[in-house]
RNA sequence: CGGGUAGUAGUUCAGCCCGGUUAGAAUGCCUGCUUUGGGAGCAGGAGGUCGUGAGUUCGAAUCUCGCCUACCCGACCA
């Protein structure tokens, strides 16, 4: 089992705290190669909650699942240009189909009579695979718009990584739309943005700022990416999903047109979207505390458990006869509930684990509240708990989640406003970046400042965003650095 | 990828500097009894290719070099 040694709290080392919940909640773990993660199944279980999530809102959205391959022709990778330049640092690539035993020893070695023609990389992304093969799906306007989804993994080689964070293996989904028109295709990337907003919210109950990025944070090969941003605990920016206008920039790199209604030739407009398992750790570190996991009750795979404390087999039976009646009830309602009955922990050690572990709801009855027909109610976010008469704790359980499920994301959007600030010199900038969180200034536009702000303070503009953000408003202004004309404030922050 | 630190039982670590019986502790694990309302107690027990490969040596957890992995700092990161 595991080990009851406390998590380093955040206050101390946040870094270290994270690291050692991912573990000790069972989500995830390092495997044998580098930077790639063993997800737990208590882990896979919560990515499975956001997948359902989110599928069920693609689908919503007319989007269809499909599967691409693996495996790339290294020749697609350069047909974009912007593209392959963002990319071929991080390409692991395979070269050979076959390995022998190796002749001067133990184990097998590589055989070189079998190398590739071609090389083939492993997908960081699909862009090049998908379109290359839309090319074969399109040829009139009847056939667009087509609206694709995968989930998969995908492969970038990261120097540093961290789990769930940024591992050089990742699961994600990523949309690959392709519309007639521009104006179809910026609605739609526009919308998906929405759809993964109004997701992270009321989902996972993180808070998010929807925005634009700048020219230096724009995806490789797009015209504009849109994304969604959320603030950890330690102040810092996680980019939660991102929603790209490709413009024609795939279809002209691989040659995808199709007949208009007017019978001219032309260039499909695409849009790219994805989130991936970085889910989890946005939010393990929005939520969570020094005592473990804290999960929303929408994503939690158990939201409610049920200790009964006993001594000897009749007790039990006793206690269950009241218990199972509440099971019962919460399941018909639709809520995941667990029945706790194992012998070999003790009620101490159940609660600690469950907290660990990040269970909303928790219920323990013992032998006092036999008799006095009471319950033990406790709520993992607040971490209250109060003895209450067993009538209608059901209904207590059920709107207790859902007040768990707004808590939640209450304390961090009151978290997020009270760690966003309006900065107006660049001076005060270069103060009030160190202390973290999100910083509100302006900024002449230009891909140099940014880049000079980055070199100076390691901040990075995270998003303009596309709406002023809870008691702020933006309005022109001038750049913090330049002094030159800014069309209003854009959020700055050092990042994940 | 550069600089630094580390890798010994499931886990956290001691031992290494100064090479030499059978490699230790805590915790976890197993068995039994007693327990069970916040990580129980007692007794007994199992568990280690000392990350890995080479080298030095009569002898290597200990010294040297390569490699792998993790952590910290940089660089990088749609």
């Amino acid at each position: 089992m595991a080990n009851f040694q406390k998590l380093t709290p955040r206050g101390e080392d946040y870094s270290k705290w994270y690291n050692e919940l991912v573990v000790k909640a069972d989500l995830a773990e390092q495997s044998a190669v580098r930077g790639c993660m063993v997800i737990k199944p208590y882990g896979y279980a919560i990515w499975e909650k956001i997948q359902a999530e989110l599928d069920k809102r693609f689908k919503a959205q007319g989007v269809r699942n499909a599967y691409f391959p693996l495996l790339i022709p290294k020749s697609f990778l350069s047909r974009e240009a912007e593209h392959v330049e963002g990319f071929a640092k991080e390409c692991a690539v395979v070269t050979h189909h076959r390995l022998k035993n190796d002749p001067n020893g133990k184990g097998v070695i590589v055989d070189e009579d079998a190398r590739l023609e071609e090389e083939l990389i492993i997908r960081p992304t699909s862009e090049t695979i998908i379109w290359s093969t839309y090319k074969n799906w399109i040829s009139s306007y009847r056939d667009l718009p087509i609206l694709c989804n995968q989930w998969c993994n995908v492969m970038r080689w990261e120097m540093r990584t961290r789990l769930f964070l940024r591992t050089a293996e990742f699961l994600w989904q990523e949309g690959h739309t392709a519309h007639a028109t521009k104006e179809e295709a910026e609605d739609y990337a526009r919308r998906m943005l929405d759809v993964y907003a109004e997701f992270a919210e009321k989902v996972m109950a993180i808070p998010v700022v929807k925005g634009v990025k700048s020219p230096n944070e724009r995806f490789a090969g797009a015209l504009n990416t849109y994304c969604i941003e959320a603030m950890m605990q330690d102040g810092k920016a996680l980019q939660a999903g991102t929603s790209h206008f490709l413009g024609q920039n795939f279809a002209k790199s691989f040659d995808v047109k199709f007949l208009s209604k007017e019978n001219q030739l032309e260039y499909v407009w695409a849009t790219s979207w994805g989130v991936s398992t970085r889910l989890m750790g946005a939010l393990i570190m929005t939520h969570s505390d020094d005592n473990g996991l804290v999960l929303p009750p929408n994503l939690a795979p158990t939201q409610v458990v049920i200790v009964p404390i006993y001594k000897k087999e009749d007790q039990l039976a006793a206690l269950m006869e009241k218990l199972n009646p509440v099971a019962d009830q919460l399941q018909a309602l639709g809520i995941r509930v667990k029945v706790d009955t194992d012998d070999k922990y003790t009620p101490g050690y159940k609660f600690a684990d469950y907290e660990l572990k990040g269970v909303p709801v928790r219920l323990a009855m013992g032998g006092r509240d036999l008799e006095n027909g009471t319950i033990e109610i406790a709520r993992r976010d607040t971490m209250e708990k109060e003895t209450v008469s067993i009538e209608g704790i059901v209904e207590r359980i059920r709107t207790m989640l859902e007040d768990i499920q707004q808590n939640i994301y209450q304390k961090a959007l009151d978290f997020r406003i009270a760690n966003t600030r309006e900065v107006n010199s660049y001076e005060e900038f270069k103060e009030e970046v160190k202390k973290g969180g999100f910083i509100l200034a302006h900024w002449d536009g230009t891909p140099e400042t940014e880049e000079l702000i980055k070199a100076e303070t390691k901040a990075t503009i995270r998003c303009i965003p596309l709406a002023d953000l809870p008691g702020h408003h933006s309005e022109p202004g001038t750049c913090m650095v330049t002094g030159k004309p800014s069309a209003g404030r854009v959020v700055f922050a050092l990042s994940y």
